[in-house]
RNA sequence: CGGGGCGUGGCGCAACGGUGGCGCACGUGCUUUGGGAGCACGAGGUUGUGGGUCCGAAUCCCACCGCCCCGACCA
């Protein structure tokens, strides 16, 4: 591809609104354009990237049995809400009716049609295993997109379905993606770590996130350096060593004005804020008031208290009159007094004892309660988070947290949507059983986007070979000098255009002075930058440079060719 | 949805009550070709939209729209 002829410009000011390398780079080097919030335009480079990215997914998901198929962006309504689904989620699924006045859905995802698929074509046991899989752009209108092409409202993504008999086959399946992911991740240059996650809306019983760890990342982990354990910290559980026994003292009410926050109370009292405990009050999607409580050192994660309170819907924070509703006062809270509230305890305190909590009544707490002798718990669960220093939960050893870019998930499903859309197969057995299904996802935006934040300098992009738009960037310096330049030059374009696509080069043929291409290649990221000039053509050839070294040297005419026609693996 | 910020040429910015400029990019010509070249000429804006205040609004006020950041939310 000629640059005189690329549908791309580059930008030499940064962006104003790109905050992360990634987002900054893939404007300025002409890759992506964006439409509105969360939703971008992949211009040539940026789509041939993805293409390649797709093409490395295809062929690892072709390795382990996937076949590649292609469904619908538009379904029916009525197909989700055969699952519930269509209730169930919120406005980040966008709705709306066809000429014909029915109810149609863009999609999120796509096991409905996959079941539907089932239901349709799987009759015997015979029939499965399978896993089939398809790239396809998925909307989820998101509360708020951010950080370029990482979290978008409209995105392509890979998804899988693995469909099996029984458990132990979902479980095979499982692990078959797990390891063909590590591959994939392996070959985009991405930093992979996975880890036990949430379910979330797509329920199941297993779930592994595959993370890449970033500041901008919107999920926590929970790693152990020593042992490897990883998890994300929506499941990682808390394991604060609970203290020793103490005799339970009388309750007593202490006036302690201002002291609203744990800090403020602890500093006041003189006492750890291990010692105190901390009300959470959210109201669940279901109507049902919730009153949380954590010790004052920790505090609540919000998935696990919806995990642990079934909570439909999930919740939402709640309202200063909701609050004195329930015969509790924000700031002075706690279960004790509170009414049609459902209480839910923290592990850990239900394990302390004679801890501070709130009176109910502005400018006072309550020294010594505990749980069962002073308010009783309508459910005790682990709900607060796990901190940074806290013991790793397999070896003991500290824990460290960090953020982490969701990159790829695998899910096992089980039977929650073939059972609802009644995708049975007859087996060896003659009994009808439900498929058993598990789910598999990357986003093929946010991987290239990744790629960048791992493959990058200050000069720009530093694409892996692996996925790269082009092989090499060619440019011709000082053609006005020596004619040789320029036919030297498309000799060499024309080696790698007769190679086939695959082997296409950039040639960067523009009449611009010798700076501008070589920031522009640099920007750009090609692995190989090739140069011809009156100086590397007196010292035998074509200069080299390799862009993730800034390694140079001068090869002959007949090696790059070999490079270009794919006959050696590096032009260096 | 809450908090904050920003909307001025393709990009980055200035002008902050008195006829909208600058840099880069863009077009033409000449010069220039190993690190974002030089000179000359030129094109490009109903200052996000609507209302209001004022003799006069890019500028002040209100509403709306859009975008960004933090939070809420989130396979």
């Amino acid at each position: 591809m000629r640059l005189s002829n690329l549908f791309f410009t580059t930008l030499r000011d940064d962006p104003a609104d790109a905050e992360m390398p990634s987002h900054r780079l893939l404007l300025r080097a002409g890759y992506v354009r964006q439409l509105g919030a969360g939703i971008y335009s992949l211009l040539p480079l940026g789509f041939r990237v993805s293409k390649r990215v797709e093409q490395v997914i295809r062929e690892e998901l072709n390795a382990i049995g996937g076949q590649e198929m292609e469904m619908p962006v538009v379904h029916p309504a009525d197909l989700w809400r055969e699952t519930g689904r269509y209730d169930a989620i919120g406005p980040e699924m966008a709705r709306f009716k066809d000429r014909g006045d029915r109810d149609m859905v863009l999609a999120m995802t796509h096991e409905e049609v996959v079941a539907d698929l089932l239901r349709d074509i799987v009759r015997s046991y015979r029939q499965l295993p399978m896993v089939i899989y398809h790239f396809q752009t998925k909307f989820r209108d998101e509360p708020r997109s951010r950080g370029g092409l990482i979290r978008v409202r409209e995105f392509v993504m890979k998804d899988s379905y693995s469909c099996d008999r029984d458990e132990a086959g979902l479980d095979v399946n499982y692990w078959a993606h797990h390891r063909a992911y590590t591959r994939i991740f392996e070959r985009l240059g991405l930093p992979a770590i996975p880890v036990s996650s949430d379910v979330g809306m797509m329920g199941g019983s297993l779930a592994h996130e595959f993370m890449f760890l970033n500041p901008a990342g919107e999920d926590v982990l929970v790693l152990c350096e020593a042992c490897g354990y990883a998890a994300n910290r929506q499941v990682a559980p808390s394991t604060t060593a609970a203290p020793g026994p103490e005799d339970l003292l009388p309750m007593e009410e202490v006036h302690t004005p201002d002291a609203t926050t744990i800090d403020a109370l602890a500093s006041f009292l003189g006492v750890p804020t291990s010692r105190t405990a901390k009300a959470f009050f959210v109201v669940a999607g279901d109507g049902r008031f919730i009153v949380a409580i954590v010790r004052g050192d920790h505090d609540v994660n919000e998935t696990k208290l919806v995990n642990a309170v079934q909570a439909k819907g999930g919740i939402r924070p709640a309202q200063v009159e909701e609050i004195l509703a329930r015969g509790m006062q924000a700031g002075y809270g706690s279960p004790i007094g509170a009414r049609d509230a459902v209480v839910v305890v923290d592990s850990l305190v239900a394990q302390s004892p004679n801890l501070v909590a709130g009176a109910n009544k502005p400018g006072y707490h309550i020294l010594n309660t505990n749980l069962g002798r002073d308010y009783q718990a309508d459910l005790v669960a682990d709900i607060s988070n796990v901190r940074e220093g806290d013991a790793c939960p397999k070896c003991g050893g500290p824990v460290i947290l960090r953020n982490g870019i969701e990159i790829g998930n695998i899910f096992k499903l089980g039977t929650k949507y073939t059972k609802a859309l009644g995708a049975e197969y007859l087996g060896e057995d003659g009994e009808r059983h439900p498929i058993v299904m598990g789910s598999y996802g990357i986003g093929l935006g946010r991987n290239v986007a990744c790629i960048v934040e791992a493959h990058h300098d200050e000069k720009g992009i530093v694409w892996p070979a692996e996925v790269a738009p082009y092989p090499a960037h060619l440019v011709a310096i000082g053609a006005n000098k020596d004619p040789r330049v320029t036919e030297v030059a498309e000799q060499l374009y024309a080696a790698a255009a007769a190679a086939g696509d695959a082997r296409q080069i950039l040639f960067d043929d523009r009449d611009d002075s010798p700076g501008v291409k070589f920031t522009d290649a640099e920007l750009l990221g090609m692995p190989w930058l090739l140069t011809v000039s009156p100086r590397s053509l007196a010292s035998g050839g074509v200069e080299v440079t390799e862009r993730a070294t800034g390694a140079r040297s001068v090869r002959s005419i007949e090696h790059v060719t070999e490079f270009l026609e794919g006959r050696a693996a590096t032009p260096a």
